[in-house]
DNA sequence: ATACAGGATGGAGTAAACTCCAAGTCAAGG
DNA sequence: CCTTGACTTGGAGTTTACTCCATCCTGTAT
C-alpha cells in the first residue's frame, strides 16, 4: 500500500505520516526496491495504532516508547501492559474532566436560554449585600 | 486576592495567569494602588472559568472569544450561549473519541495479560496462511 | 527519449500554550 | 535608610506536533 492510499485511508497527511515513522511513533516502513513506502499490514496496523492513540490525546512520546517496547520481543509484555494501563488511566482523567466540563456548561447554557427568555441573567446565589444594585458591573463569566 | 493566592488555589502558575490576562482569557484584573494584582471574586470567577475551559481542551482563542462576548453586555447573550453550544459538541467530540480508545486499550490490555500468562500472544485474527511460522517478525502493535 | 506525477530527504517554519528572564517598583521589617 | 521579598512589564525562549519547502530520484506514459 502506498503512503497516498495510507493517507487516503485514516485522513491524515504523507508528512505527518513520515513524521511518525522518523521519531519512532511507528516503526520503520517496508520500502521497494527504490525506496518507496510500501506500507504491509503489519505497518497500517502501526499506523492505526498511533493514530488512535493520537486521537484520544496520548502524547507523541508514549507511542514512541510503545512502539519501542514492540520491537524489543516479547520481553517486553509486561511493560507494554503497564504502559498500556497509564495510558488507560490518563485518559480516564481526561474524560472526567471534560464530562465535569460538560455539566458546568449545560448549567451555564440552560442559564443563558432563561436569560434571553427574560432578557436579564439570574444566578442561584444572589449579588452580596451591598452590592446589589451595581447589576451592570456584575458580568457572567 | 492576591495572584499567588489564586495560583495556590488553582495550582496553576502567576505566569499563566497573567497570561491569560494579555491574551484576554481573563479579563483585566483588579489592581492595588501600586499596580499589583488583587482578585476580586468577579475576577477569580472569570479566572475558574478559563481554567475549567482550558482543562476540557477548548482551545485559549475560544476562552477569548467568550470573555470578549461577556464584555460587551446583555446583547451578546444569544452569542455567548451559541459558543458554548459549540464548545459542548467539541468536548463532546473529544470524549467519543477517547471513549472508543479506551475500548481498544482494554482489548489490548486483556490480550496482554493473557500473553503474560501463557508467555505468547494470540490474535483473533490469524496469521495470513504462508507467513504462519514467521512468528518472530509479526510483533503486536 | 523525455516529460511528469508521485515519492524521498533534510531541514526550516509554524501554531498553540505556556514558561522564563532581566530590569524595575514598592511596601514592610530591621 | 536600606534591604528583602513579592510583584510588575515586555519580550524572548521552549515544547509539542506537526507542516512546508527545495531538491533530488524514479517508474511510467507519450
Amino acid at each position: 500500500m502506498t503512503i497516498k492510499e495510507v493517507c487516503e485511508r485514516y485522513h491524515i497527511s504523507p508528512d505527518t505520516l513520515r513524521y511518525y515513522e522518523r521519531v519512532g511513533a511507528i516503526p520503520a516502513v517496508n520500502r521497494t526496491k527504490s525506496g518507496v513506502r510500501d506500507y504491509t499490514e503489519q505497518d497500517i496496523g502501526a499506523v492505526e495504532n498511533a493514530i488512535c492513540m493520537r486521537d484520544a490525546g496520548v502524547p507523541v512520546e508514549m507511542v514512541v516508547e510503545y512502539t519501542r517496547l514492540c520491537r524489543q520481543g516479547d520481553e517486553t509484555f509486561c511493560a507494554r501492559r503497564d504502559l498500556l494501563k497509564a495510558v488507560r488511566e490518563d485518559i480516564l482523567k481526561q474524560i472526567e474532566k471534560r464530562q465535569k466540563e460538560l455539566e458546568r456548561l449545560e448549567y451555564k447554557i440552560g442559564r443563558y436560554e432563561i436569560a434571553i427568555e427574560t432578557g436579564e441573567l439570574s444566578w442561584e446565589k444572589p449579588l452580596p449585600a451591598g452590592e446589589a444594585e451595581e447589576k451592570e458591573s456584575r458580568e457572567i463569566t
